[in-house]
DNA sequence: CTGAAAGCGCTTACAG
DNA sequence: CTGAAAGCGCTTACAG
């Protein structure tokens, strides 16, 4: 810049005017600094301006594998809106490790981002409330914080649970299984808390063998599968808790066919649900509606740091396909 | 930080030197300076540091669409890398516009990312030259640039389209359509030369009422395929030049049955391909390593700007399922 | 072991 | 309309 400067024969600040678009230069200075900035090949430090402005334009949002395709359109729709203000979007992978999504937290709060979007992974956020309280706007997104209250966007993992079981048993089915995620994960726990909840509505017992959360790995996702298909008193539906697990049981009930035929219905839509056979009955979120809705609450809160801490739950949408609709064979 | 050196009672370079983890303080010394750190909340801001330093640790991945599956393996696969390289990953989706490609890769180079990945959109990459001379290690991934010599990592799409269609030709079919993307993308332009070729080779007629390529709207790719399976010689298998023309051809197909049974190959591997009856049969490309590869060159060459450009081409995989093996019927 | 000075490349506040 | 000075928050190069 300032190579450019004494090359156009004129002040910083009028190159800087140029550079900016900024008012009050004329047209033969704005002529010559463009000249120079061209000749020299000039291109603005961005660096540089944030640390004058105090802004870096940058938010931040931690999820746990971008290569899920539960967080691509999530993602997708925070870059449409950070790109509405013109703010650049820095993805990070937790792997749903609470240490690394620490670290990846911290990183992007010393880079200074205006804004912060987590998925937590980890199980305790008190390590953000000095960011927080330095102003770095902060939402989380699809779980809550534990021990920090700060905005929140989230679906009704609880109610769609319900209604999918529900449905079930609107069905006919009284012998219904759920096969979910890790316990101790907001989602996972909600979800299971809406089985009950529609168990107990109907006057239906929850039986432990009926009931297995645990890792979302093929394997295990598999054995609980096969322990409620094949005990003395096999159930005749399930609910699975997220699409990983859909998928697996989807398989498993695949390879058992022409068996008899079980209901299904899965806790996420997933591509292909429908062409399946049976396609498959299904509790939809909107990931990309999380994204978006958790976006603009980030850019309100930079906008306005004093507003008071919301949660927002977004509804489900039962989508009736066929597997959710099979009625009990004994 | 000068607040933190003055309770201290100690020079800036000093807390400077704690704050890094540098050798050469007493454990008296750190520990007072630590304690001031603590009691003022002082956070190092890293945007400063950049500025010093010259490296923003941080690089940059342009793609078509965050949302699109093909993307998600991508993207997690550069991040990896950058990782390990302690270095951020700025993502930003072009939304298959130059126009947006050019805007947002100038505005990574103006932040000074020490290093870009592009998945081209559009058809001159002219507009980078100036940012790659000036260091920014840059490299192509999935699709060459056009009109800028630079390193690139692509899949073998003529290769595999040729595989694909002689898989076909092997299992008795002699009229063979193939359905893709918009002409002029390089991989478009690959995969139908993979189909011409293998046809070619086995002697067989390429008919211009059998190749249809444009839009992946589902609208457009269902039209061209109905009238691929009505007209008055119709073809008795398919070759899909991607995922986003599978996924569509597959739900046509899946309509028409128990009509006349058609044998598919698609272009691009898909979750639940082998739940689908029939099971559908593809050409896997990899793209995780795509963006492995890629990352990996990118970091290469940053270490080490004055590198060859190279254009590595990764080999595809046919996936047999099903789909691609069903007998011709005319 | 420790620190004062200069500087990274811009913008802000002010003066002319 | 234009520009010189100060400063954003660090690190580098050097001296003590």
């Amino acid at each position: 810049m300032k190579d450019v400067a004494s090359r156009a024969g004129v002040g910083l600040k009028t190159v800087s005017r140029v550079v900016n678009g900024e008012p009050g230069v004329t047209a033969g200075t704005r002529r010559r600094v463009q000249e120079a900035i061209d000749a020299l090949g000039f291109r603005r430090n961005d660096s540089a301006r944030v640390l004058r402005k105090g802004r870096t334009a940058t938010v931040g949002l931690i999820l746990e594998d971008l290569a899920d395709p539960f967080y691509g359109p999530l993602s997708r729709a925070v870059e449409e809106v950070a790109r509405a203000h013109d703010t650049l979007l820095i993805n990070g992978s937790s792997a749903h490790d609470a240490n690394r999504e620490r670290e990846l937290a911290l990183a992007l709060c010393a880079r200074r981002v205006d804004g912060l979007l987590v998925v937590p992974a980890g199980t305790d956020h008190r390590y953000l409330e000095p960011e927080m309280r330095a102003g770095i706007a902060t939402v989380f997104v699809d779980r809550p914080a534990r021990a920090v209250e700060a905005d929140t966007v989230l679906s009704d993992n609880h109610g769609g649970a319900r209604a999918g079981v529900a449905h079930l048993i609107a069905h006919g089915h009284r012998r219904i299984g759920y096969i979910g995620d890790v316990p101790g994960i907001h989602t996972s726990d909600e979800r299971l808390r809406g089985y009950r909840t529609a168990m107990e509505e109907a006057g239906l017992p929850v039986r432990p063998d009926r009931v297995s959360v645990g890792s979302t790995a093929p394997q295990r996702v598999r054995r609980a599968a096969e322990e409620m298909l094949d005990g003395p008193d096999p159930v005749t539906a399930l609910l699975t808790g997220n699409n990983r697990v859909t998928v697996t049981v989807v398989r498993v009930l695949a390879e058992r066919q022409p068996h008899r035929p079980v209901a299904l219905v899965g806790f996420d839509d997933f591509e292909l649900a429908d062409l399946l056979r049976p396609a498959v009955t299904v509790v939809a979120q909107d990931p990309a509606g999380l994204g978006r809705v958790a976006a603009q609450r980030l850019f309100a809160r930079m906008a306005q740091a004093e507003l008071e801490p919301s949660v927002v739950e977004l509804p489900t949408r039962l989508v009736v396909r066929g597997s959710g609709e099979l009625p009990p064979v004994d």
